[in-house]
DNA sequence: TATTCTAACTAACAAGCGTTAGTTTTGTTA
DNA sequence: TAACAAAACTAACGCTTGTTAGTTAGAATA
């Protein structure tokens, strides 16, 4: 109802436990004993458990939707614009870890429109991808590999990032964001 | 407790489920009607819900351990054992799709020696991998990247494979081999 | 035919779930 | 200090959960 601290509060308790067990094994006594509340005391804030699932999720997966948006924009290179793709999901991974683990995990226990909205949202990412890829096959930047596993694999690197980066204490940014490039797009050999 | 085809087409059903919607999401009662029989006949077959999700997970991570080792005690490049890591999970990938998903979304909710036996397997398996790509960086055949960022870039493809299985209708197995060894080790370039 | 085994059933349990209603505490403003 | 709103509380609701106990139908074995 209120954009109120306590509400953000909650949100971002939920996220963490979300984050470590999954939204089902979570309970609003849960994320309450968390908070050092009762369960109750949380609908102050919050209109339910589903409310706080959404508001996590649309939050992060937004954050992707307009990213892309300026990546597409842009008038550049196939290669180039790949690269923004992983810069961005660098960025948004550091700043929004916890989310993406409801994002890539508990997208499913959305219900109604919100579960649509999400759907949606993926399918268009996806698509304008796979978009990128094709023109930079077509201009001769890219290897005319299968482009389905180019999208394929590019997009599951940047999408499980969020679980390597909380193992292992939090690599610099910007050496990631080199390296990732580099391997991702130069390979390995 | 025996090796019947009942159990097994309990923990086939149970499979299934726990894929579609993660294993705490579904009920004893859930796996019962997919089958047409009441909760409390599954316990003719099985000691509880633990069990199933022991099973599942176990196999497959078992079937990860052997194929790593196999890899390692070859006497050959690192470059050709990454090849014969990729086929291996792409073969158990086809074969297991949807024991994948429990091992990747619901090992944190095994319970017990089960549970550290996962996390140790896991372990060593990304240990093992570790070490073949060193190899290959020392030997010169591997460019000098971070090590972490190689290992994880090709992991994650791997494992999120079964995803991408199961929603675009089966890609043809050798035409994927293929590609995906190149597309991971050349680049898209 | 009588017996044993398998695998289903009904009924119930204690515990935990999300949520609501109504009340009390707490801190700020008039 | 009195009044008010915010945010906590207690108590309880109806429902679902995993699981157990005891029973029964049907097939295999003696």
């Amino acid at each position: 109802m209120k954009n109120s601290t306590r509400k953000e509060e909650i949100i971002s308790v939920a996220s963490r436990l979300f984050n470590e067990k999954g939204f089902q094994a979570v309970s609003m006594r849960d994320i309450a004993t968390a908070m050092n509340i009762k369960a109750a005391s949380l609908y102050n804030h919050i209109s339910g458990k589903q409310q706080i699932l959404s508001e996590i999720i649309l939050e992060v997966a937004k954050a992707f939707t307009i990213g892309m948006e300026k990546v597409c924009a842009k008038d550049i290179s196939a290669i180039e614009k790949i690269k923004m793709v992983i810069e961005m999901h660098i960025a948004i991974t550091v700043s929004h870890s916890e989310a993406l683990a409801a994002l890539n995990n508990d997208w499913m226990h959305l219900e109604g429109p919100d579960l649509n909205a999400v759907v949606k949202m993926r399918e268009e990412y996806e698509e304008n991808f796979r978009s990128i890829i094709k023109q930079g096959i077509h201009a001769g930047e890219i290897s005319p590999n299968h482009p389905e596993v180019i999208l394929f694999s590019i997009l599951s690197t940047l999408r499980t990032l969020y679980l390597w980066n909380q193992k292992r204490g939090k690599l610099d940014v910007n050496i990631l964001k080199k390296d990732m490039v580099s391997v991702l797009i130069k390979g390995i050999v």
